[in-house]
DNA sequence: AAAACACTTAAGTATTCGCTTGACTTTACG
DNA sequence: CGTAAAGTCAAGCGAATACTTAAGTGTTTT
């Protein structure tokens, strides 16, 4: 988080990303190829120098999934209203019962 | 993220949410309380069952992460313009950029 | 009361992680 | 040229993590 946070503020290079930080930079390219997997984080290499920045299409991944998430959740309070209605007329709630090796292996 | 998602479709207890994974409910309670220390979800016992639900104030917590560094990245492409537009005007880069463009003549 | 249920808690373990070290490659500069 | 800078790669080590097992606790059911 702390490197795409500084990388919103601008782009700069692996060694410019590793200063703040009390880390190798062998330790900050680690974490930023996991960051360039995850697409949170490009960069291209110009000489001897790796150029990064923040690649918006890991922002977009992580906002779509939270507002997916967020749209379900409301339609659930739509269906917590239609089950107090059920409740109301003595219908007894869908026991979903799990039994599916709480102990040991299978 | 996958228990999260399940219970974006709706509440369940702790047993409901172990049934799809290959794990025990020891597992899932101990991925379930890290979720809660996030506020990504919320629980309340009633007798012996626990029924847990999305918690949206941790949904919020991220989704407006994303939109803070989307800002600043935004900022970013206006000083990039500013950048180039210095550029064709043949004025040299500020030193805090000017680890770029060594490279042939433009 | 006894048994079954739905967790809860603690302890142990095996794997995974994060990081460092050191050797190496490539590029820039005098 | 030689040397320094910026980064890459692989190996290794300690610490953290993700599990399991096993023994509780409180609550329904029979």
């Amino acid at each position: 988080m702390a490197i795409v946070e500084r990388l919103s503020r601008g782009p700069a290079t692996l060694s410019e990303i590793a200063q703040p930080f009390d880390l190798t930079l062998a330790a900050i390219v680690q974490h930023v190829q996991v960051l360039e997997q995850c697409n949170l984080v490009k960069s291209q290499k110009t000489g001897r120098v790796r150029t990064c920045q923040v690649d918006s299409r890991g922002l977009d991944l992580v906002s779509d999934w939270v507002t997916k998430r967020r749209l379900t959740v409301g339609r659930q309070l739509d269906r917590l209203g239609k089950f107090l209605a059920d409740e109301d007329l003595g219908n007894p709630p869908t026991p979903t019962t799990a039994k599916r090796r709480i102990h040991g292996k299978s």
